[in-house]
RNA sequence: GCCGCCGUAGCUCAGGGGUAGAGCACUCCAUUGGUAAUGGAGAGGCCGACAGUUCGAAUCUGUCCGGCGGCACCA
């Protein structure tokens, strides 16, 4: 006999040999019918894993928020199972469960197309129905790798070779199909039901790797209901409208074209936008005690060897001979000679080279010296995308110069600054990560141990819950990435700060202690939004490019129905100037109909109607975007409504 | 950089071996209309670039360039 407790405290007896399945059964018919898994003393697992004696067992149901991660596991294999049923001569490799779904990697001569994934999709609604049960078996390794070897699959073999010493090699059936897993499943691939779609095809290295082959990936969602797989797919609509790079072409505000890869044109609209965020980190900074400089473009490669962004970042670097190119066609039009300079990736030797001007006291510290500094990147051609990914950007970077005994205070002033700014452009949502010593760095593994303490200290002192993630530091220190939620849920990391005891050494930093010795200091990296152009653009994505009314390019628009109004108009236009904001008029001899619609959809947050009326009573008709009506006041009380609303967020009382 | 898909008017897209179409936008004319599209006319394209096949290529093939989706990268 052995006795299985339950949740609420509740124990039962059992025989040896019982299953989850068993238990379950003995419990309730429709409990059963219900049941896909279970949770074994806390860990999921198939529900016909034998039971043993005081096991704590809950069952996972099929609408559980627990089952979606199997049901995408499953229905991973099932794709895999249709696409060998489909091509046999595919060879499979791993197929895990992914945010809002899970993709599975194949080996194949042919790629797949879309139209494949309509095949597939199909033949896997057929798997699906047969049923067929998820039995598990446990093979040696020998075993596995001889009838894997046999059917041409070689990737598992690299696979099975994967799998720990100890570790059991399981073996996942599902009718005659089988691979290597780790599982859980649920109970047969009904379980998976209908509501999967496969959504798109892609390439991806083998173990992600790019010296290793590519294999086809294809990429699917699935949910417990179709009614949660419709919701899923309208919210990928709704992302696809706010995508920046359609709304900055319809709105205006800038464009991208090859002569100028990955570097952004703003137009005048846009650059409204990029001028009020430089404007308000400015005010920020200086209240919190940074002084702005302005560092050289170009510098000499030596200063680079010397920081060692040569060495780890020369292949992203933009590199220009200080030479006159040759006009003669037949001489060389360089001659390989010249001195190279290269066009700044980042702005911290620089920030270095000034604070190495004269001779610094520990009184100077912190010294904290900020720069929208203009940085080039030759990022890969393939990694460029709209204003996330440039090859040119602008940072919002400082580097605060202190003591070792400093970093905990300033850890905790950034945070704080940090946390305002965020909550000024309305992010209230931000997770942090503590990113750890990665494999290729600078400086010993004593001043990497003492860096990441350091910094792990001084963020846990400010009572934030952060995440570590091993090995994703920079190369001179460990990084804080602080990552925040727009309104339709997605993650972007955008602040930074970083713990650097590299780059003083390497550079020569130092100042003169109270012992009037030298001293290194350290070096804080830091950033808040990044680069501007990145969190212009996921401004642009989170407001869906309705711009609160201080960022937007054009506040309000003064439109007339009637060009009788015209001369009311135009004295609401100059007292809206000489108030401060940002105004257009629209005195077109078209119908107010078509003005209203062409503002709105141009996303402007105001537009101020004014007709024969509101001319005589000297009012305006005023017209929110996204607003059904509209409400008539007097044209002080609307324009002071508007300019108050208009003031940045740190400048409001 | 790698894999796949795509490239026709400013934008969104249709078409397709015999030299090009729609809607919106644009220009002009009429309309002075009360809150998300007034009517009419006009103009606008070396069908991404280069090469090949062909009597003939925007259409088929190849190469390159660019865009998109992933992957890799992200100081």
């Amino acid at each position: 006999m052995i006795t299985v407790k339950f949740p609420d405290g509740a124990t039962r007896d059992y025989a040896v040999g019982t299953t989850g399945t068993t238990v379950v059964e003995s419990i309730s018919k429709s409990l059963a019918k219900k049941t896909v898994a279970m949770r074994r003393n806390g860990e999921l697992s198939d529900l016909s894993e034998l039971m043993e004696n005081g096991d704590v067992i809950e069952f996972v149901l099929r609408d559980d928020e627990a089952a979606l991660e199997l049901i995408r596991h499953d229905a991973a294999h099932v794709l895999a199972e249709a696409v060998q049923e489909l091509w046999p001569d595919t060879q499979v490799t791993i197929g895990p469960v992914i945010e809002n779904g899970f993709y599975y990697d194949f080996s194949r001569d042919e790629p797949f197309s879309m139209d494949d994934l309509k095949t597939i999709e199909k033949r896997m609604g057929q798997i699906i129905q047969r049923g067929a049960s998820f039995t598990k078996e446990v093979w040696s390794r020998e075993e596995a790798k001889r009838v894997f070897k046999a059917k041409g699959e070689d990737f598992k073999i690299e696979l099975i070779d994967a799998v720990k010493e100890g570790e059991d090699l399981n073996i996942y059936k599902q009718g005659q199909w089988f691979d290597v897993c780790r599982g859980p499943h649920m109970r047969t691939t009904r379980d998976v039901g209908q509501a999967f779609k496969l959504t798109k095809v892609a390439g991806a290295y083998w173990r992600g790797d790019s010296n290793n082959p590519v294999l086809s990936r294809i990429y699917g969602t699935a949910w417990a209901t179709k009614e949660q797989l419709a919701e899923h797919l309208h919210m990928i609509e709704e992302a696809e409208k706010r995508d920046h790079r359609k709304l900055g072409r319809e709105m205006d505000l800038f464009h991208l074209q090859e002569e100028a890869q990955g570097s952004v044109f703003w137009h005048p609209k846009g650059y409204v936008i990029f001028r009020a965020v430089e404007s308000y980190i400015r005010r920020k900074l200086d209240n919190a005690g940074y002084q702005e400089i302005k560092t050289p473009q170009l510098l000499d490669i030596k200063l680079w060897e010397k920081s060692g962004h040569w060495e780890k970042f020369r292949d992203g670097m933009f590199v220009v001979p200080d030479e006159v190119p040759a006009e003669d066609d037949n001489a060389p039009v360089l001659s390989g000679n010249a001195k190279l300079m290269a066009l700044k990736p980042m702005n911290c030797p620089a920030h270095v080279q000034v604070f190495n001007q004269g001779i610094k006291s520990y009184r100077d510290l912190p010294l904290r010296l900020a720069e929208f500094g203009c940085c080039h990147r030759n990022e890969a051609h393939g990694a460029l995308h709209g204003l996330m990914r440039v090859r040119q950007l602008t940072m919002d970077d400082a580097h605060i110069f202190c003591r070792e005994d400093q970093v905990q205070d300033e850890t905790k002033k950034f945070c704080d600054l940090l946390d305002s700014i965020y909550h000024d452009f309305g992010f209230e949502d931000v997770n942090i990560l503590l990113s750890t010593r990665p494999e290729v760095r600078a400086g010993t593994d004593e001043i990497w141990d003492k860096a990441e303490g350091d910094l792990g200290d001084a963020l846990e002192a400010t009572g934030r819950s952060f995440t570590i993630e091993e090995g994703e530091g920079a190369f001179y220190g460990p990084k804080l990435e602080f990552h925040l939620k727009d309104a339709i849920g997605r993650s972007w990391q955008c602040g930074t700060l970083q713990l650097d005891f590299v780059l003083p050494e390497r550079l020569d930093a130092s100042y003169i202690g109270e012992d009037s010795a030298r001293h290194r200091p350290v070096m804080l990296h830091r950033a808040i939004l990044g680069s501007l152009e990145r969190f212009i653009g996921i401004l642009i994505e989170n407001h869906a490019g309705r711009m609160p009314m201080w960022l937007a390019p054009v506040q309000c628009v003064v439109a007339t129905i009637v060009s009788d109004a015209d001369e009311a108009a135009l004295k609401v236009v100059e007292q809206l100037k000489a108030a401060g904001l940002r105004v257009e008029s629209d005195f077109r001899n078209e119908k107010i109909n078509y003005k209203v619609r062409e503002h709105s959809v141009a996303k402007v947050p105001a537009i101020f109607v004014i007709g024969k009326r509101e001319a005589e009573e000297g009012s305006v008709s005023v017209r929110r975007l996204g607003a059904q009506g509209q409400t008539v006041m007097s044209v002080e009380e609307a324009i002071a409504a508007l300019a108050s609303e208009a003031v940045p967020p740190d400048l409001r009382d």
